[in-house]
DNA sequence: CGCTCGGTTGATGCACATCAAAGGCTGTGG
DNA sequence: CCACAGCCTTTGATGTGCATCAACCGAGCG
């Protein structure tokens, strides 16, 4: 085991593991270790052989697919707690990365190699649950999205910005704890930069964002509440 | 068990139960009987209280997420072998559908109730697994379909032709076995039936579909690659 | 000091939505 | 058995939200 005890104890914190004992972590936790990335450091790439999965640590990853022409379509953005590629691991076959995962600002992932997956894991079915769990909120959001596809630009970065800041429930202030680009927002949503910043510029003027050394700020949380429910 | 001997048989062929010793597969199924659904039939509705899923045997289900106005998003199509509304019973708490499914065409559904899937189900690593499977296939489609979404229409309608298709794998016949309808394809999209009609029916005429009782035949499926790789 | 990166603004055009109108087909009830 | 309603398909006219292209600015950085 190469991880620091504060780690340890930091993913037995996790949704993921809750409940679980420790030296039941311990054998889940086989093998793996933490690797930490500079911003845009990748993580994994699409095409490449899926050998490991992981659970962030620290900061940020997004999951990115990319398509013939550069136009990289942003699936999701992971936080603390969350695993990336866990679900490809269940597979029998198939055994490449669908998708790159790079991090956004400095972060850390916890890497665990698909061995211990297939020796521990593949027959733990409360971690299975857990995985589906979290699987399934992946799926909702996703399935939200698809939803919100003819619905105006405005209401889609309102509704992404809600939903950004609701993950990170910190409740205090309502900064969304990412830096989060307009490039970014518009990789996330399959539209234009310029079309994002035209709508957030807006905001920007009225007040109802600020963005201050790379985070945003929901200064308005009502009036963005507002935009969504406007449109019948 | 109130399953006739055939039906069970072929649940037993699905790959979500494949390698599952019957006697084992019949505590799965503790409970469960099949209901029929006509066409345009429902089986649950978005909203009502979640006590049971389903393993569809024949016919077709569709996933329709209600919006505020009456646009009705289909999420997905399940055919035999296909579950509805697992994924729900591996959560802890949220009890409500978030989705309609509707029957296209005559179908059949095997109900099983939430009680077996706590009793059961949710300690069997093995079919956890085979429903992670499942999962990880719909969010790929999901997926896909994300990022196809600033495609022009043409290509996102032969892309999805062309996934149904697969799906069906019947390798004889160009056939989709249910009946599509313009409205369903166009609900499935996210764009309006003119557009989809439009489109399919310049294919008509080019020869590439035809549509014969309700029916789709893909007559030139290269045609429809061609359309796909023709955008750079 | 030139470089890249993120943000911004304006002009122009097109793909698809919207609205409208109509015909065929199926099932259903008087 | 016919009339009617609902669903599916089709076509045309008109409008618009967002993409595209182009240009520029400021900040951080090797």
């Amino acid at each position: 085991m190469e991880i620091s005890d504060h780690d340890f104890k930091k993913m037995a914190q996790f949704p993921l593991f809750a409940g679980i004992k420790p030296d039941e972590l311990l054998t889940l936790l086989k093998g793996s270790r933490v690797r930490s990335h500079s911003h845009r450091g990748t993580f994994v790439e699409a095409g490449d052989e899926a050998s490991t999965f992981g659970v962030v640590l620290d900061g940020a990853y997004k999951l990115v697919k990319p398509t013939p022409k550069g136009d990289d379509f942003i699936m999701y953005f992971a936080t603390p707690g969350d695993a990336v590629g866990a679900l490809l691991m269940s597979q029998e076959q198939s055994v490449r990365y669908p998708i790159t995962v790079k991090a956004i600002g400095f972060s850390r992932m916890c890497v665990i190699p698909k061995a211990t997956f297939n020796n521990t894991w593949r027959s733990h079915a409360q971690i299975l649950l857990r995985i589906n769990s979290i699987l399934y909120s992946r799926m909702g959001i996703l399935q939200d999205e698809k939803t919100l596809a003819r619905a105006p630009l405005v209401e889609r970065i309102a509704w992404f910005l809600l939903k950004m800041l609701e993950r990170s429930n910190s409740s205090e202030e309502q900064i969304i704890p990412l830096p989060l680009t307009r490039q970014e927002i518009a990789d996330h949503l399959g539209v234009t930069v310029e079309s994002v910043i035209r709508i957030m510029s807006q905001w920007t003027q009225a007040g109802i964002v600020r963005s201050t050394d790379g985070q945003l700020e929901i200064v308005r949380m009502d009036q963005l509440v507002q935009i969504l429910k406007d449109q019948p």
